[in-house]
DNA sequence: GCTCGTTGCTTACCT
DNA sequence: ACAGGTAAGCAACGAGCG
């Protein structure tokens, strides 16, 4: 029989010592399978120094039974090595845990050049082979499975080929359970060795909260009975925030030493630690959803309460909040702990919310680039095109080259124009629509048409300028094939998007597909220079930034020819003075001689441009500011400043006000003074970027770090530490504290005043030449008068 | 030993 | 653990100075 299934999560297990593959999913009347593939074999190529002596190699090893015994076909087959048709011997073999150490003793044969593809992981490559979507339908002849296994599904089956993925619409209703908990601990972060967790929280979709509460020492019970619950409600997605790095692997400490078992996944088995170091929960989707919070730059402390705040799902001040740091007391206090009890379940809740909004875009992620939904999650950007590249090479024949480590060697980048410095009234930007991508499609920049130094020139050949990097201009490249297609798949996306209600669910997740192909399109030039990258060569990247640099600098040219007066220019963007003939003028002298596509994106109504490059600020016609690079939007200044500036920017550029602006800050300066603030408008982040010990210098946020830590609180790399600057003598480092030991009468104002406040509205108001000592000193009646018009 | 300008470490931003 | 270009603060350094 034929079956339909979505396709949630992906493993491999060995069962009487051969590979299998195991599909989990959802079929189409919305019963949970497990689709089995025991034909799946593992297999790797060998590629020969001298293509005659191929077959004498492939002989060679298939006479060598004796120490390959695992061997169970070996072929010779043409393929593609960046782009050079190669006959490549494929290495069958029945077991998983022997492809890499075949490879590497096979690779010392004499005659063979290289070995690839050993280091593709059995489902992935399975995903690759079959082109399967996950997160999308497919189709699979298959037959009831006769061995059923212990695996809590609705049905068990045996696939008689490999399913093919299918075009269906919708998406099965997955259920997603939201889990949080919290520990006790009087002293520091909690420890798993030595504090317990007194209450797991969860919400899930169609269900009633849930709260697992210990009374005194029943902390077993609380484990075993959430996982009975999981076990019970069965959820295909399960949510934490930070749980890839806490409540799992505390939970797994604990229920070990409780003795409970932490049988959440559908195989009556524990979570386990996964490629990109999440946690993986077989059959399920287990998905960190602080992971993704990596991908909203708009929010600086990646809280869960700032993040579910900025996706409007609980607004900062309707949430009960309590201190990590002062948690405990909640918990002994019986007047206090419903408190806890409530911000608990809130917890739960947000992350419930948070990942309706989130997990959309995440399933078209994984379903573009072949990522199981857990994996894609976790996996950073470089890895999610290397998938997504890994797959279209599948498909065009090309063998995929090893993940091996390579120099790296700094290259040129983009130009940046100084600004003109001051307030400028209605002023145009005008950008590339996909630079990079564009160029590289344009001039055939890939790794395979790249002509080595060494390589003798043939046929048509673009020779880059700047650089001097040579580069086949036929046939079309990888590079040039891949995002090619992207491009044209967004285009059409977009053109289906125009054919449909906005309102509607097809129309929100065809958005975020857009969303996922333009991610992946626009993150490929910086693949193509990450000395991580499968397909690394940096002649590539170094290539596209020179044709950018190129390509930018004709634009102000011609902007100049045409009288379009340039403000400023940023790699891939001009800002002008607003001229619409003028500007049509360009767009086509553009579209004409460079054969790229430049678009007019917004009109300030006014600018404003410091000296300095890449911070400006600007009012839209609409009334919003559109505030760059500048304090206001930097999560390493206190509050104080930033709404200073903010306000400062805006009574300049609405109210074309420096007087109103001056006043604002003197009262604002005066106000502080009398006591009217609060502590956490004073609290300055930064982020530990290495290990403590590892700091050559002594600066605040590393001290703050060092000394939590030496209390018990646990920081690591790429934490964010929240410090005040308190009163007291010395270097700035040894004033700093963590926020939460400080009360408000010890901040020192006088620092705030002169190394955050002021300089930050001095920003702005230095551009319209208000002194400094005008937004500091003594009252001066009547000398506003001298700069303000 | 102190002051002051310079250098380098560090972080976070922009496209 | 996608690229390079950039601003900026602060610690550390070292020259100059009785």
């Amino acid at each position: 029989m034929k079956i339909d299934f979505w396709l949630l999560d992906i493993n491999h297990e060995i069962v009487d010592a051969r590979p299998e593959i195991r599909l989990w999913g959802i079929d189409s009347k919305g019963k949970r399978v497990l689709v089995r593939d025991k034909s799946f074999r593992p297999y790797f190529y060998l590629l020969a120094e001298d293509e005659t002596a191929i077959n004498r190699i492939a002989d060679q090893i298939a006479k060598e039974k004796s120490q390959y015994p695992d061997v169970e076909k070996i072929g010779v087959l043409e393929k593609r090595f960046f782009g050079k048709k190669v006959k490549a011997i494929r290495v069958v073999c029945r077991d998983t845990e022997v492809i890499a150490k075949y490879a590497k003793s096979m690779a010392k044969i004499k005659g063979v050049e290289d070995h690839v593809e050993d280091d593709l992981r059995p489902s992935f490559r399975y995903i690759v082979d079959n082109d399967l979507r996950p997160c999308g339908w497919h189709r699979v002849e298959v037959r009831e499975s006769l061995d059923q296994l212990d695996a809590q599904v609705d049905g068990v089956f045996d696939a008689a080929e490999a399913p093919t993925p299918i075009d269906r619409a919708g998406m099965p209703s997955l259920r997603i359970l939201a889990f949080s908990i919290v520990c006790f601990s009087q002293r520091g972060a909690p420890k798993a060795s030595r504090n317990p967790i007194v209450i797991i929280s969860t919400c899930a979709t169609g269900q009633k909260e849930k709260q697992f509460v210990a009374d005194d020492s029943n902390e077993r019970k609380i484990i075993s009975n959430f996982v009975s619950y999981m076990q019970r409600y069965d959820p295909d997605v399960i949510v934490g925030y930070g749980s890839n790095r806490f409540d799992w692997p505390y939970l797994l400490e604990r229920s070990k030493l409780m003795g409970a078992k932490l049988t959440v996944d559908r195989v009556r088995s524990g979570p386990h630690t996964s490629l990109y170091g999440h946690i993986s929960v077989t059959g399920r989707a287990n998905f960190d959803l602080f992971d993704l919070a990596e991908d909203i730059p708009e929010v600086k402390v990646k809280s869960l309460e700032n993040v579910a705040d900025f996706l409007g799902v609980v607004k900062r001040k309707e949430r009960t909040l309590i201190d990590e740091t002062e948690l405990w007391p909640y918990w002994v206090d019986d007047k206090k702990r419903p408190t806890l009890l409530k911000f608990s379940i809130e917890t739960s809740r947000s992350i419930l919310g948070i990942a309706s909004r989130m997990l959309d875009f995440a399933m078209q992620l994984a379903s573009l680039t072949g990522l199981p939904l857990d994996h894609v999650e976790a996996a950073a950007v470089g890895f999610r095109v290397d998938w997504y590249l890994i797959k279209q090479a599948y498909k065009l024949g090309e063998l995929i080259p090893r993940r091996v480590e390579q120099f790296y060697s700094p290259y040129r980048g983009a130009i940046v124009l100084p600004p003109k410095r001051g307030i400028h009234d209605k002023v145009a930007v005008l950008d590339f629509t996909a630079m990079y991508p564009n160029l590289m499609i344009l001039h055939n920049l890939s790794p395979d048409t790249f002509i080595g130094p060494d390589e003798a020139p043939q046929n048509e050949i673009t020779i880059v300028p700047e650089v001097n990097h040579r580069f086949r201009k036929d046939p079309p490249g990888f590079y040039k094939t891949v995002l090619s297609s992207l491009i044209a798949v967004r285009e059409q996306i977009r053109k289906q998007l125009r054919t449909i209600d906005p309102k509607t669910i097809e129309y929100k997740i065809l958005k975020e597909r857009e969303k996922a192909v333009k991610v992946i399109t626009n993150a490929t030039y910086g693949y193509a220079g990450w000395v991580g990258a499968r397909w690394y060569v940096r002649e590539v990247a170094e290539s596209a930034a020179a044709f950018g640099r190129v390509t930018i600098q004709e634009v102000i040219k011609a902007a100049g020819e045409i009288g379009l007066e340039v403000i400023y220019s940023d790699t891939d963007s001009i800002f002008v003075k607003h001229d619409a003939s003028k500007t049509s003028l360009l767009l086509k002298r553009v579209k004409d001689e460079l054969n790229m596509e430049i678009r007019p994106d917004k009109i300030y109504e006014r600018i404003l441009f410091t000296e300095a490059k890449k911070r400006y600020a600007g009012l839209l016609p609409d009334g919003t500011l559109d505030i760059v690079g500048m304090e206001v939007v930097r999560g390493d200044w206190a509050n104080v400043a930033k709404n200073v500036q903010e306000k400062v920017l805006e009574l300049v550029l609405k109210d074309k006000s420096p007087k109103r602006a001056t006043e604002f800050v003197r009262r604002y300066i005066r106000d502080l003074r009398e006591g009217k603030f609060e502590l956490i408008d004073f609290i300055i982040w930064k982020t530990l970027t290495k290990p403590v010990e590892e700091y050559e210098v002594r600066a605040p946020h590393v001290e703050v770090a060092k000394r939590l830590l030496k209390e018990g609180w646990e920081l690591t790399l790429g934490d964010k530490v929240g410090y005040v600057i308190t009163k007291g003598l010395g270097k700035l480092f040894e004033k700093a504290k963590p926020y939460s030991m400080v009360s408000a009468d010890e901040l020192d104002l006088e620092y705030y005043l002169s190394n955050q406040i002021v300089p930050a509205a001095l920003r702005v108001l230095e551009v319209l030449g208000v002194p400094e000592e005008e937004l500091l000193g003594k009252e001066r009646p009547g000398s506003l008068a001298d700069y303000v018009r």
